[in-house]
RNA sequence: AGGCACGUACGUCAAUGGUAGACGGCUUCCCUUACAAGGAAGAGGUUGGGGGUUCGAGUCCCUCCGUGCCUACCA
């Protein structure tokens, strides 16, 4: 990779020229145009990039996105917190991968392909199989994959260059090896089971991919004759047309109402078969009339139930939702709900029907499709979960991993899952997706195995077939950690970031997913498959609704970037954090906002920035020496920068951005720079001015490493223009590579420059000047009037701390002088006020005062005070506080009143004075 | 049906059991030479209701009300 091609390009156009012309107001499009192409041309995503032998690693792999699907606040969610990440730890040398991929998804491009045939008047079965499959890679190939432009846009950091996809070839061969090894042990087998079967998609459905909606419907009371006497047993269903193929009725052993009919015989109606009356634990005596019909071919309870009890199935409905031959001539090659309407007819004619009633009960759905299931017997290959799922839960209980963030109450959710875990359903009849490498002999016996050859090699002859099942897509996404790093070989990659450090996901697919990549990765890998699991919130609409395609309200990611940049929404979604919130566009306006604050306080820097350049070195040095704001600057960027570290180690996004906002926007922006400006504006370049102006430029440069991972674009914009040697601010283990903000090194934290003196010196100045303005407010003194003010600091450190900073006093209290004693004496048309610490502030206005209304003024602030000494004084007149609380609480809260008392008693002699 | 979350300012959300905050919105003043997408100042809360534990509860426990999610074989 050329290292250095890319150094020309914003070098010449940028940096180095801080009096060119920089726009009052941030342009996103702008800065998004340009970065992300060198980016990732330089190769900066690489993980090749970092140089450190020794560099610790960082690793994450993508949930897959779908094939079909285009980018959703969902995604951009997760990719954000993903991209702060890797951003993050690559900026502190961490060797870092993120890999990029998507997933076939079976269902819903093989929906997706069919609907465009069909629009060309072909359907899927005419054109035949292997020209399908064709026709979906043609599909891929040309409109598949949009979301891997739209990452783009977003900013995302993912390695294009190992870039997967669940269908290529090398991850095909590492889901036939995990399924023959599966087969050979005993975990996958075929059996004839009970399953969820979509009758519009023609395949069975995991459990997982069903989803229950209530429905309201009716429950029918059907009356069955019994053999031999005249009596009628009362059966209550939902579901009417599978009583054709009802062989039992079942009741419960203790419920003497039926004791004597147990072991009897029915007549069923309209069949005429004779099914027997079974007695069974699982009937509710309590509900519908305590008998059950039993229809095995029907029902998962009952297929279970007829399992027991050795029953018949009669399959009366086909895979299309038809009635079947066995139905009866009056039924067969009926829709199943006309066949309903019939059978109920029919019960009515001949009595047999002795009510309806409404009810509400849930029924299944397919989630793809939305049609509703059937339950039907078939074969089907299955995994068999045990083994697996024993891995897993030994995983958590001896190590507690991964480890869930938050932990309540996913860790809980994760593991009672898994406890009550059954066999997983993994054949589905689909086109699209890996084909189960099964092969049948002409005799119908069953080989497994890797390939055709070996096949061929297994059963002593290549006359065989291919079962047409292909596996669900959850089996290869659940291989994804390590299949895309080269297992089942002992790749570099694989032994460089595998297990990885984090996955990063949405709390719906814990058990279609994570769950079963740890069962997968612990048992192929014999490793974990990630420490951490990031469980992010959910974005609603704004009425608290889910967004979703069906529903409508969604809102577009890319219309928002539009709208206000990809910068501002990362920043809005990053601090989402772990709970559910609803969108709110103006969160985003204001985030917006702050990127043009950032852009707007750079524009400052730049144009005040000749005969300097940014010296990250000027900003280690301490001392006396130093001027009170830049030694209050260096104390809140150390303790920014050690907030930001400790919130990203614990995945408290919400934070980071917090601190990072206000220290941007309070600290650096409304007092940092509005302490330095006369420093940095001076006419004359004189040395001083030239420091004022390189400590400057050098905090923003901090600043700007510190937003990156939240805000690439703007940051890299700005960071490019900033003068100085950018070689130097890059981190050592990305020597040589093309300057660029995305791998410079990511500030450190230092406790020295932690300076909790120069922080209280500078709240005694910022709590001075906002005494002082909130005066001018009330009293209504123009801005542009010069006012006096006088201060009386009776303590010898804060009086010499004011007088140290008179000239800023006066700058920003817009005051012809501000006079400092240690006593207060202010003509009696004063405005006053008190501060901490017994200091008091007055401003005289001779002519300009109105004492009622200063008077006003005073008490309501006294009584704020008292309001708050009230509080305080009745929790210490307690003596159970003071006898049980922590000494330390006591004395702050004696301290609190002693200064209360003091501002009490200097606010009523002003008062006082005022009479 | 069970289980689990959540309910805080007008809105969206924060707050290791220790003086309830932020941003937006709102009110007043200001186009002060980085930024009106800005600056300064301000109003606004018995933290859904009720009980309990504790010196002290938004936070822990119980209960009721409201909202959302997940799991489940009640025909």
């Amino acid at each position: 990779m050329p290292y250095n091609a890319g150094l020309t390009f914003m070098n010449e156009r940028l940096a180095n020229h801080p009096k060119m012309d920089i726009p009052k107001t941030y342009d996103p499009k702008q800065a998004e145009e340009h970065h992300y192409a060198r980016w990732e041309g330089q190769g900066f995503f690489a993980p090749e990039i970092n140089r450190d032998p020794d560099a610790p690693v960082f690793s994450i792999v993508i949930p897959p996105p779908n094939v079909t699907g285009s980018l959703h606040m969902g995604h951009a969610l997760q990719h954000t917190m993903m991209d702060v990440l890797t951003r993050y730890k690559r900026m502190c040398g961490f060797r870092t991968l993120w890999l990029p991929g998507m997933d076939h998804a079976g269902i819903s491009t093989q929906l997706v392909v069919t609907r465009e045939l069909k629009k060309e008047g072909i359907a899927r079965h005419d054109l035949g199989r292997g020209k399908f499959v064709e026709r979906v890679w043609k599909w891929k190939q040309e409109s598949g994959g949009q979301i891997t432009t739209q990452m783009r846009r977003e900013g995302a950091s993912v390695d294009w260059s190992r870039e997967k996809f669940t269908m290529d070839e090398d991850l095909s061969r590492v889901v036939r090896e995990v399924f023959v090894r599966l087969y050979d042990e005993g975990l996958i087998y075929r059996g004839n089971r009970i399953v969820n079967w979509c009758p519009n998609d023609q395949t069975v459905l995991s459990d997982l991919e069903v989803e229950k909606l209530p429905q309201a419907g009716k429950l029918y009371y059907l009356r069955y004759p019994v053999k031999d006497s005249d009596q009628l047993v009362t059966v209550a269903t939902t579901r009417p047309e599978t009583m054709l193929g009802d062989t039992a009725v079942a009741v419960n052993p203790n419920d003497e109402r039926y004791t004597r009919l147990v072991g009897a015989t029915i007549l069923l109606p309209l069949t005429g078969r004779e099914i027997p009356v079974v007695a069974d634990e699982f009937v509710d005596p309590e509900f519908g009339t305590g008998a059950v019909k039993i229809t095995p071919a029907h029902d998962p309870n009952d297929y279970e139930l007829g399992l027991r009890h050795d029953l018949a199935q009669v399959v009366v409905i086909d895979q299309r939702a038809k009635m079947t031959q066995a139905a009866g001539a009056d039924f067969v090659g009926l829709d199943r709900y006309k066949a309903r309407q019939k059978v109920v007819e029919k019960f009515e004619e001949l009595g047999l029907l002795e009510k309806v009633v409404d009810y509400e009960f849930s029924i299944s759905k397919c989630e793809r499709c939305k049609s509703v299931i059937e339950p039907l017997v078939s074969t089907q290959w299955f995994c068999r979960m045990e083994n697996l799922r024993d891995l897993a839960l030994d995983l958590l209980a001896r190590e507690k991993k991964p480890r869930f963030v938050p932990e309540v109450p996913y860790e809980k959710i994760y593991r009672n899952w898994l406890e009550n875990l059954r066999d997983w359903t993994i054949s589905r009849q689909l086109w699209w997706g890996h084909q189960i490498p099964a092969w049948y002999t002409a005799e119908g016996e069953l080989v497994v195995a890797r390939n055709f050859e070996e096949a061929a090699a297994r059963a002593g002859t290549d006359k065989l077939t291919q079962d047409p099942d292909v596996l669900d897509t959850w089996f290869s996404s659940a291989l994804w950690p390590f299949s895309t790093l080269g297992w089942p070989e002992n790749t570099d990659d694989l032994r460089t970031f595998y297990p990885t450090s984090v996955l990063v996901t949405a709390r719906d697919i814990i058990f279609l997913w994570v769950s079963r990549m740890v069962m997968m990765g612990l048992k192929f890998t014999g490793e974990r498959p990630f420490d951490d699991v990031f469980v992010t919130g959910t974005i609603l609409d704004k009425d608290g609704q889910r967004m979703s395609k069906t529903k409508m309200n969604g809102v577009d990611p890319l219309d928002v970037f539009d709208k206000y940049g990809v910068d501002a929404t990362r920043l809005t979604l990053a601090a989402v954090g772990t709970t559910d919130i609803r969108w709110n566009e103006k969160q985003v306006e204001s985030y917006r906002n702050f990127a043009n604050k950032i852009w707007n306080a750079a524009r400052f820097c730049l144009l005040n920035s000749e005969g300097a350049a940014v010296d990250p070195q000027i900003l280690k040095a301490t001392g006396s020496d130093l001027a009170l704001h830049d030694r209050w600057i260096l104390s809140r960027l150390n303790k920014t920068t050690l907030e930001v570290r400790k919130a990203l180690a614990e995945y408290d996004f919400h934070q980071a951005v917090q601190t990072l906002y206000h220290f941007f926007w309070d600290d650096f922006c409304d007092w940092y720079i509005e302490l330095i400006k006369q420093d940095v504006t001076a006419e004359a370049a004189t040395p001083r001015r030239t420091e004022a102006r390189t400590r400057l430029l050098s905090v923003l440069e901090q600043a700007l490493r510190l937003l990156h991972p939240f805000m690439p674009y703007i940051t890299e914009d700005l960071w490019q223009r900033l003068p100085g040697k950018q070689d130097e601010r890059m981190h050592s283990a990305y020597r040589g590579a093309s300057p660029t903000i995305m791998l410079a090194a990511f500030p450190e934290s230092v406790v020295a420059l932690v300076d909790e003196r120069a922080e209280w010196e500078m709240q005694a100045v910022i709590d001075l000047v906002s005494r002082v303005r909130n005066i001018r407010s009330e009293m209504n003194i123009k801005p542009g009037d010069r006012i006096t003010v006088l201060v009386g600091a009776p303590d010898d450190r804060l009086r010499q701390v004011l007088t140290a900073s008179i000239d800023q006093l006066m700058r920003l209290t817009r005051a012809a002088s501000v006079n400092i004693q240690s006593e207060l004496s202010a003509p009696r048309a004063s405005a006053r006020a008190v501060l901490a610490g017994g200091a008091e502030v007055a401003v005289p206005l001779e002519g300009l005062i109105d004492f009622d209304q200063e008077r006003q003024r005073l008490r309501r602030e006294q009584e704020k005070l008292q309001a708050e000494a009230a509080k305080l004084n009745a929790q210490l007149g307690n003596p159970q506080f003071v006898e049980r609380a922590p000494h330390e609480r006591v004395d702050e809260v004696r301290v609190r009143i002693a200064d209360i008392e003091q501002r009490t008693a200097q606010l009523n002699q002003t008062l006082e004075n005022l009479k």
